[in-house]
RNA sequence: GCCGCCUUAGCUCAGUCGGCAGAGCGUCUCACUCGUAAUGAGAAGGUCGUCGGUUCGAUUCCGACAGGCGGCUCCA
């Protein structure tokens, strides 16, 4: 049968082969597979190997420039790939380049990657000068391989290999503990770059030593490679924290302090038009909006369970008169007081409490980021008691309600995900409960048929969760919504209600917030719509524009009638040139402009621009008023 | 919190090899009144993030702190 490269000689984007749907190198025997299927540069799977291999290249760079440094691990990642080197010095910006120009001489001397099968102690004889790599090893003898981030890539299940990279008259140049497969040779990366140097922990856990990760990308072309940094740059632009300057919607003072966002009057309009919006939609769908302190003594906290656990991220406690107030860090205590103030029937169930709820953590410094991370915020926070039977019914209610109300601010780029206990010992509440719980909470989100992912070990310590994950500009997830199961707190604050029996008896609390946090949500929504919100959402949805002085009455009057109308409309009155006005509209992403000249004037007109460049000529006024005034009534993006 | 980088006018950024700082945009004033992305002229605006050290002299060198950026860890 020969190798497999024999078979798609002719063709040079092949790069690797599948072997029985096995992804091998082209180098491999065919053997007695009965399919042998062709891997080229520019699919997915090919652009991993592709990745993969130029970071063997880098890390060969790397030991090359710095002997000293030892291995970590060099996994493909999304766009492109890094790899860990525990080193003596973090690397400097000169080294990287240094890195970079020694990787172009590899890959142009055309080193071969080439596999060989080791024994479990030939690897630990030629890797002994590698402790990272050793570790791994022991780890995969162990079962563990798919423990630790990335592992699996190196080592995964299986035989050990090692592919070592071989000069041009076959000698070693560098070689790696690598499960592969690899490009044939170096000279196949047709284009890379590094891009940035960060810390990053051995295997993911605080408690282990810091290496020095590398990232890089890599592409099939160098116009993927272009293409891909221009995508960059673009994102770059939709960055609601540049957003948020540019078009003066929020800022964060320094002397407020990190994390503490302020918004100006126009993100002011957004904020209180969303909030409008949301409150209105939650009475519909039967929830109670209520209202609760910022504050609260130390001993409610204390009630909920949550002290212990969050006594790291909540501001330090204030002492008055003998007693401690804590800033609240959630809302979840309050509300249960509320179904305590008085005895409760089963009558009442669903009983659904509501309310922007400003809660404050103090965020570790290095996390707080823009508008997706702060220390003061504002949750759309409702918990539903409900009777164990209704559990089911009330968060299947409450999932629709979510996907309801995030399809009409237009966001669709998003997965659940289903975060339960693992065997730590921060999750309260017994084995049968949880099982209880994460059964409904699976169900559900199984039927809305959207991607669900797994989070072991990421549930609240009261109960499990699904939770809603959004992408930002540059495809860094947030979490957003959350429908949390909880029968733990119910039992701490001995929630009851008489059941039909006169019985008394235990509600199941569900927790859930709708966008999160308003501010969060105003930060994906910003990079969403890259600042050019929908008419009805827009700060300033209408601007006028008079081509002269002598046209500012007229649209004065027209300004006025769609004011009337409940428009949020300006005239830009200013001495500048209409045109400078247009690009002054243009620049704040206003969806509508409004033009008058004397041919306007004369014909009861005005002439439209819309923020995307089109035009609409001579449209009579009460026709104009209509088409905004519609336009923000359906909320339709223009 | 950890690692690296960064902080000069409202914004984007020059610059000073240690000797009292500069541009464009924005803002203000004046002139221009113009048909779909930048009219012209002039002016104001910075104790060079904060505090301390070295020095005859610090925005520049060193340190601490604050804030930011990219990751890691953590999280709505």
């Amino acid at each position: 049968m020969g190798k497999a490269w024999e078979k798609f000689a002719d063709d040079p984007s092949v790069i690797a082969a599948r072997l029985d749907g096995e992804l091998v190198d082209l180098s491999r025997e065919v053997g007695d597979a009965s399919t042998v299927e062709p891997v080229t540069i520019d699919s997915e799977d090919g652009r991993a190997i592709l990745r993969h291999s130029t970071a063997h290249v880098m890390a060969q760079a790397v030991q090359e420039l710095f002997p000293e440094a030892k291995l970590g691990i060099g996994p493909p990642v999304e766009n492109g790939f890094y790899y860990d080197f525990d080193v003596p010095e973090p690397f400097k910006p000169e080294d990287v380049e240094a890195i970079e120009s020694r990787m172009r001489k590899i890959v142009k001397e055309g080193q071969k990657f080439s596999r060989r099968v080791v024994s479990d102690a030939e690897a630990r004889t030629e890797l002994a000068d590698e402790p990272y790599k050793l570790e791994l090893i022991g780890l995969k003898g162990a079962g563990a391989e798919e423990s630790a981030e990335g592992a699996d890539v190196e080592v995964g299940a299986g035989e050990l290999t090692i592919y070592d990279n071989l000069k041009r008259d076959g000698s070693p140049a560098w070689k790696d503990l690598c499960r592969g497969p690899h490009l044939p040779t170096t000279k196949r990366i047709p284009a890379f770059k590094l891009m940035r140097t960060a810390a990053a922990y051995w295997r993911g856990s605080e408690k282990n030593p810091q290496l020095q990760r590398v990232y890089g990308t890599a592409w099939e072309s160098k116009e993927a490679l272009a293409e891909h940094l221009h995508r960059l740059e673009e994102a770059e632009r939709r960055d609601h924290r540049r957003l948020g300057r540019e078009l003066d919607l929020f800022s964060f003072p320094d002397e407020i302090g990190s994390g503490m966002a302020v918004f100006h009057p126009k993100g002011g309009v957004l904020k209180r038009v969303m909030e409008d919006y949301v409150r209105q939609r939650h009475i519909e769908e039967g929830f109670s909006y209520v209202g609760t302190p910022h504050i609260s003594k130390q001993g409610l906290f204390e009630t909920s369970g949550h002290l212990p656990y969050y006594a790291d991220t909540m501001f330090p406690p204030m002492e008055m008169e003998g007693a401690r107030y804590y800033l609240k860090a959630m809302n979840c205590p309050m509300h249960n007081l509320i179904f305590r103030s008085r005895g409760r029937s089963y009558r009442e169930l669903p009983l659904r409490l509501f309310e922007f709820g400003s809660v404050y953590r103090y965020e570790k410094s290095g996390v707080v980021h823009g508008l997706t991370r702060v220390r003061g915020m504002t949750q759309d926070d409702s918990h539903s008691y409900v009777t164990p039977e209704q559990a089911p019914g009330e968060v299947k209610h409450l999932l629709s309600f979510v996907l309801s109300l995030l399809a009409d601010f237009g966001l669709d780029d998003f997965y659940l995900e289903l975060s339960t206990r693992d065997d730590s010992d921060k999750f309260i509440g017994s084995p049968q409960e949880w099982a209880v719980a994460t059964t409904v909470l699976e169900d559900v989100a199984t039927e809305t048929g959207l991607e669900l992912v797994p989070d072991p070990g990421g549930a609240a310590y009261y109960g499990p969760k699904i939770s809603v994950q959004a992408r930002d500009a540059i495809g860094r997830t947030w979490q957003m919504s959350t429908i949390q199961y909880d029968f733990n707190q119910p039992a701490r604050f001995e929630l009851e209600y008489q059941g039909a029996d006169g019985v008394r008896q235990q509600p199941v609390m569900i927790h859930s917030a709708k966008f999160g946090s308003i501010e969060r949500f105003i930060g994906v929504l910003t990079e969403h719509y890259a600042g050019a919100f929908p008419p009805w959402l827009a700060p300033v949805q209408a601007v006028a524009i008079p081509i002269a002085e002598r046209h500012d009455a007229y649209l004065r009057e027209i300004v006025a009638q769609l004011r009337g109308n409940g428009i949020r409309v300006e005239l830009d009155a200013g001495d500048d040139r209409m045109q400078k006005k247009i690009r002054t509209a243009q620049t704040q992403k206003i969806p509508f402009m409004l033009i008058a000249g004397d041919r306007d004037v004369e014909d009861g007109a005005v002439s439209f621009r819309y923020r995307n460049g089109d035009q609409d000529n001579g449209v009579p006024v009460a026709d104009a008023i209509a088409r905004i005034v519609d336009a923000v009534a359906q909320r339709t993006q223009v």
